[in-house]
DNA sequence: GTCCTTCGTTTACATCTGTAATCTTTACTT
DNA sequence: AAGTAAAGATTACAGATGTAAACGAAGGAC
């Protein structure tokens, strides 16, 4: 599978257009990038650019302009990146972090319910502790 | 503040070893990572080094081996590097991510009460929905 | 058919990062 | 005091990243 930690912050502004959109013009991109960002349309197309190269993104080049489109799904690299974030943290202070996310971010109601059902069920498995692996040799 | 944003995975390395200690040397931090990876000896002193040169970390020089002190707190970094990643992510789908993580960490009984409070907090004022932010001009 | 405008491609360059060797200074041994 | 070992400082170097200008080709306007 591509690996996703490669996808530095500015191009995973990139691919957030070219997954909502689903596919998308290099002018789209630019359109909305340069009113989100300070970037010139040259950094952009670099972006874009370096995005095919690492294969998250494709261009349909049978016309002009090119269409192009998104070669991971925003779930995985959602996914992937969290985790790998995660993977960074000691493990005692996960569950702090967690909550901090959580207040700290817009969740609709339905998406409570269904991380409440989660961990309803995590608990039932959960340890009563979680020690600190920071000094430990863990690969 | 400092700008955790700048602490690369590497170093969160040595900032986990010298957090949970407290303080150390750097042999003592060497010891440590030459057990957990594949640096050598000169790759770790040169994380410490740019670790003091981004102000995470301070070095007690009055004595020999200096002792390296966190200039940071370790929630501080959390904080901000989860919150920093977040800050990225469609904002639609952060609920499924939390969930993601949830599914994916370790997490004691105890924490996970306090998440499931939190949640039950949050829900009072959530919303129904969250509407995707990709396209919009935000900050 | 020619010119201009878009869009795509190439090149640029400083800084940051991963990864480390080497040099230098201190401290410990004998 | 001299030699060696340990710790700190300096230097190195390729690849990634942020940031962008300049160049070239293709399509639309006239």
């Amino acid at each position: 599978m591509t690996e996703i930690e490669n996808m530095t912050k500015a191009e995973w502004q990139v691919m957030r257009i070219i997954w909502t959109l689903g596919q998308a013009t290099s002018k789209e991109v630019i359109d909305i990038l340069e009113k989100k960002t300070s970037w010139k349309t040259a950094t952009i197309k670099t972006l874009i650019i370096r995005l095919q190269k690492k294969n998250f993104l494709t261009a349909d080049e049978s016309s002009r302009p090119y269409i192009y489109k998104p070669l991971i799904e925003e779930t995985d690299a959602i996914h992937q990146s969290v985790n790998n974030l995660f993977d960074s943290l000691c493990c005692m202070k996960k569950g702090n972090a967690i909550g901090d996310i959580i207040e700290n971010s817009a969740i609709s109601k339905g998406d409570i319910d269904d991380l409440i059902s989660i961990l309803q069920d995590k608990k039932k498995e959960a340890p009563d502790e979680v020690e600190c692996d920071c000094l430990e040799a863990n690969l």
